[in-house]
DNA sequence: GACCTGCTGATTTTT
DNA sequence: TCAGCAGGTC
């Protein structure tokens, strides 16, 4: 190996600049790397750890975390580009919780949890919380349960135990959540499951609890590297200096300018006092950008300059001026849809791909109307993000039947199950068993069992008990003794929760069928595809990826996705749309400052995603929950220098604005009905020209999501409040709000 | 216990 | 708008 060594770190610091090779080449110690957008993190991540590999440690004492399993995915494959795979596989990378969540199942014993721990998700989470404010009987308040878990959620990140926190308690909302808190932790041992906070907090406890296993990780770790440091928490951080504290080869890579998940419990003091926290620390700024223009990275940095709490750094970059930033003013969310539509055409035509564009926006619900002005134009395109498939109910319920085979003391996947398809065990009896299950301290399975013992149940309920719990027992039986696809396939079937939606026969139902037989597919496919395949493998493995992650991003669309998910990806052309006050930031983020801060620096990441061309929109007014408010342009729009923009507005393409009183029915956003009158912007901007009214007229034929197909018959109203009235084939007439309606034209 | 209806509140972002 | 829930009815 040593004739070899230098030839190897030649081709390994090959092609990486000075900066770039001072990072790979600190190994020992810990280090901090200050990675601006676009300055070659992911590549100075990969061949640290060829570089380390290539002076002879073993794959297998690299630890490398990442933030999402997307990134992680694209940790491996590089380093498999560069190391080869023989090496790289043995490498630990992947997600904090998804590497935690391994070890933890290795070691569940030294926590006292068993090793086929279920992991539940938010939703899930919400669930058991909604049960236990149920059996709380809290009259006087109705509690927001998704406020309770958010609350409990950040209290774990922050490390706070319910005891620590019912100590603090003192208003009664929060003796509230602290008699929550203690009931979710119990709930949750209980039923041999781990929240995502949880995976984090027990990975804690085990290092901390035992001194062998704390030994044992900081051994088996030699090499630790952070990606994304900026968007750790509280938790995180803890985790990492215990594993690095006997050697300290620690290296975090982030930029606390991308930090933009403190809502979630990030901490970007991690990153701000990374040098105090880890003494004789170094420090390396990589700050030459390879991606963007000079006009977009200007105007990144004009931006982000508003923010106080940062460390200063100025990206530079070797790349041409560029295009100046378009800006455009449309007069709503649907013309700036259809505008944002034919834009793509134009640089369809100017030769660029529809793989070379992603339109960008602050909420998910944006992406609706974008979507349908794409699909009649016929742009393929490809939401990223967005509701997974795993979060569907009937996806859910599939999934809760296979956890409770692997671990049947999940009576959460019981709750969800027992009465879908409904067996005729309805809220009454699951209480009576819940009761009883308690009081003798079973899992609701083995309750199921002795349901004889329960006089409150009786008849089809307790016979439907048996049945259902002998079921989950046989087939988890022969799930031991052989780890195949076919048990899986025929205890689905079993479930009848497929004949179920047949039975039903809606298309909302068949589309539910699938989806589930979708799932089947894929769980085949793991059966198939892996050496040694196993149900509970399998489960642990997807209840930690969102379908982000396998989404397949080399087909030729334009990508949709919110800015959060944009991080970490860059495309030629970026269109971010919604740049409008009250929405981006959002409203509630206005009045404070570290809010405020986390929503420019989101609007940072976005900026600099764009390598040749980026465009802005906001709106004058948009449809919320049915209803139109009054917007306008961002205060983010007018922190970029006006130098460095093309500006546009429209007086309103399609139509002309109704000034009707509906438009100020929902509070008017910081924008007066006088104010409005004035849609003219100032002297930098340039009039659009009206856009083609190819909008749907009387006589056309159309198709709609539910009620198929119809012919428009009448069309009222303009702009956001326009009406049709449409004879669909064997329903009759329906009067639709155009903007809500998914219509698209035959 | 199943099913229907009408009301309410959500819309930030995700492991 | 629309999903999800509570409460009422059969």
């Amino acid at each position: 190996m040593n004739s070899n060594l230098n030839s190897n770190n030649d081709i390994i610091l090959k092609g990486l600049n000075d900066k770039q090779t001072e990072a790979v080449k600190i190994i020992n110690g810990p280090l901090l790397i200050i990675a601006g957008a676009g300055s070659g993190k992911t590549k100075v991540l990969t061949h640290r750890i060829a570089y380390i590999i290539d002076n002879g440690t073993r794959p297998s004492n690299i630890l490398a975390l990442t933030f999402t399993n997307k990134a992680a995915n694209e940790l491996k494959e590089r380093i498999s580009n560069l190391v080869g795979e023989s090496k790289a596989k043995y490498i630990w990378a992947g997600t904090f919780h998804s590497i935690f969540a391994r070890i933890l199942r290795i070691e569940a014993k030294s926590i006292n949890y068993s090793s086929n721990f279920s992991i539940y998700d938010t939703d899930d989470s919400a669930s058991v919380i909604r049960q236990i404010i149920k059996t709380l009987n809290l009259t006087e308040k109705s509690l927001n349960i998704n406020a309770v878990r958010n609350k409990i959620s950040s209290l774990k990140n922050k490390m706070i135990s319910s005891m620590d926190y019912a100590l603090k308690a003192e208003t009664s909302e929060e003796k509230f959540v602290a008699e929550i808190y203690k009931k979710y932790e119990i709930n949750l041992k209980n039923n041999n499951a781990m929240d995502f906070d949880d995976i984090l907090l027990n990975f804690i406890n085990m290092l901390r609890s035992d001194k062998n296993l704390l030994t044992k990780y900081q051994e088996q770790f030699k090499y630790i590297l952070i990606d994304e440091y900026q968007d750790t928490n509280k938790a995180q951080y803890l985790a990492i200096k215990l594993l690095s504290k006997s050697h300290n080869n620690l290296c975090v890579v982030g930029d606390d300018a991308q930090s933009i998940y403190r809502w979630r419990g990030a901490d970007i003091s991690n990153i701000l006092d990374f040098q105090e926290e880890f003494p004789y620390c170094r420090v390396v700024r990589l700050e030459q950008n390879y991606r963007s223009t000079k006009n977009i990275l200007n105007a990144a940095h004009s931006v982000i300059s508003n923010n106080q709490r940062q460390i200063p750094k100025k990206l530079w970059t070797e790349n041409q001026v560029g295009d100046k930033i378009d800006i455009f003013q449309y007069a709503d969310d649907r013309e700036e849809a259809t505008r944002v539509a034919n834009l793509i055409n134009d640089e369809i035509e100017n030769g660029y791909n529809f793989k070379d564009i992603a339109i960008l926006y602050r909420t998910n619900a944006q992406s609706l109307v974008l979507e349908n002005s794409l699909r009649s134009k016929k742009i393929p395109y490809l939401i990223i993000g967005g509701t997974s498939f795993y979060k569907r109910k009937e996806i859910k319920d599939t999934l809760a039947y296979l956890t409770l085979l692997v671990n049947p003391s999940d009576n959460e996947a019981f709750r969800r199950v027992i009465n879908e398809p409904p067996r005729g065990i309805g809220l009454t009896s699951l209480r009576n068993l819940e009761l009883f299950a308690e009081y003798n301290n079973l899992n609701l399975i083995e309750a199921c069992f002795e349901v004889d013992n329960i006089p409150e149940i009786k008849g089809k309920a307790s016979k439907s008990a048996i049945e259902f719990a002998s079921k989950v027992n046989e087939y988890s039986r022969q799930l031991i003794n052989e780890q195949s696809y076919d048990v899986i396939f025929d205890y689905i079937l079993g479930t009848d929760l497929i004949s179920m939606f047949k039975e039903i026969g809606s298309s909302d139902a068949l589309d539910r069928i699938t989806n589930i037989e979708q799932f089947l597919l894929d769980i085949k496919n793991y059966f198939e595809t892996n050496e040694n395949p196993s149900l509970s493998d399998y489960l642990q493995q997807i209840t930690l990826v969102s379908d982000i992650d396998d989404k397949d991003l080399t087909g030729n669309n334009v990508s949709l996705m919110t800015l959060h998910s944009a991080k970490g990806l860059e495309y030629p052309i970026v269109i971010i749309t919604g740049v409008e006050k009250g929405l981006f930031p959002l409203e509630r983020t206005r009045l404070d400052q570290e809010e405020l801060e986390e929503e420019r620096r989101l609007f940072y990441v976005g900026v600099t995603r764009a390598k040749s061309k980026l465009s802005l929109s906001y709106c004058m007014r948009r449809a919320k929950f049915g209803d139109v408010s009054v917007q306008g342009p961002s205060k983010f729009v007018s922190e970029i220098p006006v130098e460095y923009t093309n500006r546009a507005f429209s007086t309103g393409g399609s139509f002309v604005p109704q000034r009707q009183e509906s438009y100020f029915k929902s509070k008017p956003q910081g924008i007066n009905r006088d104010e409005y009158s004035q849609i003219m912007p100032d002297e930098n901007y340039s009039q659009l020209p009206p856009i083609a009214t190819n909008e749907l007229k009387v006589g056309d034929w159309v198709k709609h999501s539910n009620f198929g197909r119809g012919k428009i018959i009448q069309k009222t109203g303009f702009g956001a409040q326009e009406r049709v009235v449409v004879n669909f084939d064997g329903i009759g007439n329906k009067s639709l709000m155009l903007q809500f309606a998914k219509l698209t034209k035959m």
